[in-house]
DNA sequence: CGGCGCATTGAAAGCGCTTTGGAAGATCCT
DNA sequence: AGGATCTTCCAAAGCGCTTTCAATGCGCCG
């Protein structure tokens, strides 16, 4: 069923039928309603392709993950992000246009997606400290936001992001306030501008406290449980080793916690962890008391707030862009507690 | 750039730089080079949307996630099978579409992709035993692969998927082998297929090895580190408690890790687990001797062969039905070994 | 040399929608 | 009553592409 056939079937002009149901006002009630009850049994839908070419909007906005080159991993935060944007696209009538790309091709991806118009903007994922995807996006002009933000770029762009910095320092000074005096950063890679954040609010904390910091107990790569296990394994290997860890994903914390058991160590007590928690509903540590004390923040709601800041900036691209900082929280579990003596 | 002005720019029709970029045969091959530098020149790359108008191709494919009502999870499984299908789609010149749906909602969302011409075909995602879906993709005429199969749904249809039963049905000899006698199942949640095949072949194991399968031993929910945690603490709280687990995923497995460990006990020596591994690229199971042993099978492989399978389906809609059927590999790892005496 | 076939190019219609520019009839005012 | 003004509808153009059908020019054969 098309609008021609619908009008057809109808009586009327599909010129009329199109203004009904989008709601202009030129028509009458009567008419209008009539045709809201003709499309809804025929179940009309008017072709995407059609109205898009017809108005000019894809309405639709491209994700484009990049895909590590050396080890094709996906960040696991991915999907809660993803699943946080359709909800807002879904509301707006907006369609989401996932592709991969390994890292380094981005350009070419941009720049098809803007030639052919297949999409309205995009949401920019996993951004560097140092990172040319910004500069380029603004070269062809392709409305975007991102995930984070590129510290070494100082244009001007809208970005949704948690306050890295600050969640590390407090998290930081939690367990100095606990006695702890070495700490053991095990961080995500630090190109990543949110892991080079969380690494300043780290250094700030420790240095507030007049400590040195210790190149020994940081450490930063991708985000996996064996990450974390190596890292910590090494850290307690020293002869001088940390009595605390600060965690930059759950899933890096639990090879951390391996490493504590497999010392013989009990976590809560003779080691700390606080580790930043992205909410990952499959990754929900532990219930009302959580397992691990944590820097929480939902990736999800981050993944909402993103999809809206950038629907309203197509609808306007020339309004100031915006920016939403995200305060994360810092929740008590059981895994932190004094210094052991 | 449009086709029009390209060609204007060239002082060719439109129809023969349509022609020429499509690589049909009727243009000479002297013009052919000088559209296609032109067109290189200028980036040009027709308009998606007037070329599926002019084609009635939409050339993307739609994935529907389902997100459970009562605890909005996301399936962690989606995000590598996801970047697998979009290698392919990348290949293929495929765009991919996601939208996400409230489970129950699914019918109205596929009325919609179809009646609106947004997708070509469309993957089933985690499917269920009994599953109105295929009956209605059915209905409304969309091509479909299906990942995982639907037990109940005794149509057609082609599916890529796990030989789930014959993956657990070995990994279950393998600990009766080892000497085990009780083992505990923790497994996903049995309205869904994949699960509900995995129980099957666990109990095919336990049955052919004359033990009676204890419903004390076995659980079923969904795939979180939190359900394997209390239900490997609640089968190790029995009186007489299992000696191995079964674990659906390497995230229950951490729970029911946790739970051996509080329990004192260590893993490998008084307690086996085993798990299945979808060899997430973010949780990777260690390295070379993986920590725990797993039956193994590459979920980003099986979204790559679903994408290739709707693609060839969509091609040729009127073919028989393929179904592929993978099956995972038994990497023994650390954490089994004999039963305790 | 006229006509045929082949190679190459174009004009124009059409995909399903929106939107501009009327037009017809109803309503209002003086 | 008769023009002005709404109200309500429609015809047709246009979005950027593909594709059918036709046209042109050329070499070649008898």
């Amino acid at each position: 069923m098309n609008l021609k056939e619908l009008s057809q079937n109808l009586g009327l002009s599909p010129t009329t039928v199109s203004r009904a149901l989008n709601g202009y006002p030129e028509v009458s009630e009567a008419t209008r309603q009539r045709v809201l009850a003709a499309a809804r049994q025929h179940n009309y839908r008017p072709n995407t392709r059609a109205k898009g070419l017809a108005t000019g909007q894809a309405m639709s906005i491209g994700h484009v993950i990049p895909i590590s080159r050396q080890d094709a991993m996906v960040n696991p935060v991915f999907g809660d992000f993803i699943a946080g944007a359709a909800e807002t696209y879904a509301r707006f009538g907006y369609e989401m246009i996932l592709s991969t790309v390994a890292d380094g091709d981005e350009a070419d991806v941009y720049r098809s997606l803007k030639a052919r118009g297949a999409v309205d903007g995009i949401v920019v994922h996993e951004v560097r400290r140092e990172d040319t995807r910004l500069e380029l996006l603004g070269e062809i002009a392709l409305p975007f936001v991102v995930h984070g933000r590129s510290s070494e770029y100082d244009g001007e762009y809208s970005w949704v992001d948690v306050n890295n910095r600050s969640a590390f320092r407090r998290a930081t000074r939690f367990l100095l306030d606990l006695g702890h005096r070495r700490i053991g950063l095990v961080n995500g890679d630090e190109e990543m501008d949110f892991a080079w954040r969380r690494r300043r609010g780290y250094e700030a904390a420790i240095m507030e406290a007049g400590i040195a910091v210790d190149p020994a107990l940081c450490s930063s790569a991708q985000m996996t449980d064996a990450h974390g296990y190596r890292s910590a394994r090494a850290m307690l290997g020293l002869p001088n080793p940390p009595t605390a860890f600060l965690s930059a994903s759950l899933i890096s914390a639990l090879g951390i916690h391996q490493a504590v058991q497999e010392a013989g160590l009990t976590m809560g007590r003779d080691i700390s962890i606080v580790t930043h928690d992205d909410a990952l509903s499959y990754l929900q540590n532990g219930g009302d008391v959580p397992i691990y004390t944590a820097t929480r923040s939902s990736v999800r709601q981050a993944g909402r707030q993103a999809a809206s800041l950038l629907i309203e900036r197509i609808a306007n691209p020339d309004a100031p862009h915006r920016q939403e900082l995200l305060e994360a929280s810092l929740v008590v579990g059981r895994s932190t507690g004094p210094a052991p003596a």
